[in-house]
DNA sequence: CGTCGTGTTGACTGCCATCAAAAGTAGTGG
DNA sequence: CCACTACTTTTGATGGCAGTCAACACGACG
C-alpha cells in the first residue's frame, strides 16, 4: 500500500514496544527505519558479528542459531512476527550472541544501533516494554536449562512442539499446524537430541493420534495428550 | 569499623555498577542500603516471592537456585562478592525467578526495588553497567543450554569445576582450591547429572593427578588437563 | 525421470542413571 | 577422648534410554 519512502503507522502501532507511544513518535521512528526483504534460508545476522543493526520482525517467522566449536547447531528461540530481534545493544553487548535464520520469507524493518540510546531516552515506555522482552527471553532460557538438565528426550520434545503450537500455528481441521517448515532435524536441535529420535516419537504419537506430521509440517491434532507427555507423565504403560 | 548506620564508602566503590559514581552519589546510596547478614544454608530470597528488594554482595557466597515441579533442583549459578543479585526488577519482572541460598556466612545490602527506577535515572553509568551483567548473564544461560545439549557429561562436569576455580578459587600449594564447600552433589546440580556419576569422574580424574578432592571441597591441580578434557576432547586412551 | 533433501526403521552399542551397600569424615555431646 | 549420628563419598552391579550407523522409502522439484 505505502511506499517504502513512508511506511503505514498502523504497521507497528500495536506491537508491544511501541504502543504506548504517540502518532509522531511513531512516524519518526518509522523514518528511520529500513524495511528489508529475506528469503527463505538467508541470514539475517550472524553470531560474532558487530551489532550494527536492531531488527523487527513484521512477517515471516525467524529461527535463532548457535553454533558450537564442534559444529553442532541449537536452535535457541524462534522469532514471530511483531518480535524485536538483534537487540544485543540493549543489554549492552557489541556483537550479537547468535545467528538469525530466515525460515520463510520474512520482512523486516531495522535500526542502526546507534538509535537505540535515542529510542530508550526519547520515546517513554520503549525501554520499559523491551527490558521486559529481555526479561522473557531469560526466563526461557533458564526454562530450557532446566528442561534439558532434568526432563527426558520425550518430555522435552512434547515441551517443544506445544510451544510451537501455542506461539505460532494456525488451526485446521485436523488440528494446530505448526505454520513454518519443520524438520525433524530442525525439532532435534530445539531439545538437544537426534533427529531419529524425533522421528521414532513422531512416530509413535502418530499412531496415538497425538499428533500428524508429514515432511517439514506438524499437526498437533490432541493438545491436552501432548500435555500430558509434557507434564509429569504417570507414565502411561503405552 | 564503620557503625551500620554509616557505611564505608570504599566498600562499593570499585564495584563495576558504582565504579563511575560522585562519592556524594556512593553516599547517598549507602545511606539507603539495609545491610544484613545471613548464616550458611539461610535463604536470601525465594522463587515466586514478589521483588521487593535488589541484594549486593558483600562478602560470601550464594547459589541460585531453581526447583522443578518433580522436586529435582537444579544450580543456575553462583555469585560471589562485588556481585548484584536479585535484579529481578531490572529486566521488569515482580517475582524472583530463582531461589538464592548463602553457602557459607554472607553479608549483604538490600535496597527496596522502588529504589532501582532511582538509581537507574539518577546516578549515570549505573544503568549501562547492570545492563551489561543481565547480558553476562543470558550469555552464561545460553552457553549453558548449548552445554548440556551437545556435549557430553564428562565435559560438562569439566567446564563447570574450570568455571569455578577461575570464577572463585584460591590458589594453595596444591593448586586452584574452590573457596566454598562443593558436594558431589552440587556438580551434579549445575551439571545435569547425578552425584553418582560426578564422584566416578573425580576419582578417575584424582588417580590422573588433575583434581585433589575431598569431602565439600576441590582442588583443581593441572587446570591445563581439565581444560582438554572440557573441550572437544580428542579423546585419549586413557 | 533422476536427484537431493527428508523421513523411517531396524540392529546394535554405550553412556550414564539407578539401586544398594559400605566406608570415610565432621561434628556432637557424653 | 570416644562413641554416636548425620552427612558425604565411593564403588560395584545392573539396566535402559537414547545415540549411532546403515539401509531404504518417500516426496518435491527441476
Amino acid at each position: 500500500m505505502s511506499s517504502l519512502r513512508s511506511l503505514d503507522e498502523n504497521l507497528i502501532s500495536h506491537i508491544p514496544p511501541f504502543r504506548k507511544l504517540e502518532r509522531v513518535d511513531i512516524r519518526e521512528i518509522l523514518d528511520a527505519a529500513t524495511p528489508k526483504r529475506f528469503s527463505a534460508g538467508q541470514a539475517i545476522f550472524e553470531e560474532h558479528e558487530p551489532a550494527e543493526r536492531f531488527f523487527l520482525l513484521l512477517d515471516g517467522h525467524v529461527r535463532v542459531i548457535r553454533t558450537t566449536a564442534s559444529g553442532d547447531q541449537v536452535i535457541a528461540r524462534h522469532i514471530v512476527s511483531g518480535e524485536l530481534m538483534g537487540i544485543a545493544s540493549a543489554i549492552g553487548r557489541t556483537t550479537y550472541p547468535a545467528s538469525a535464520v530466515a525460515i520463510d520469507d520474512c520482512l523486516v524493518l531495522f535500526w542502526p544501533t546507534s538509535l537505540w540510546k535515542t529510542f530508550v531516552e526519547k520515546y517513554d515506555g520503549f525501554a520499559t516494554e523491551t527490558y521486559k522482552t529481555v526479561g522473557e527471553r531469560i526466563s526461557e532460557a533458564n526454562n530450557h536449562i532446566l528442561e534439558l538438565a532434568t526432563q527426558q528426550v520425550e518430555q522435552r520434545v512434547a515441551r517443544a512442539l506445544l510451544r510451537l503450537a501455542i506461539q505460532s500455528s494456525r488451526i485446521t481441521d485436523e488440528g494446530m499446524e505448526i505454520d513454518f517448515p519443520l524438520t525433524r532435524q530442525n525439532i532435534s536441535e530445539m531439545t538437544g537430541t537426534t533427529l531419529y529420535t524425533v522421528s521414532r516419537l513422531l512416530s509413535a504419537w502418530e499412531k496415538q493420534g497425538i499428533v500428524n506430521s508429514g515432511r517439514k509440517k506438524v499437526i498437533v491434532t490432541e493438545m491436552n495428550k501432548l500435555k500430558t507427555l509434557a507434564d509429569l507423565d504417570p507414565m502411561a504403560d503405552s
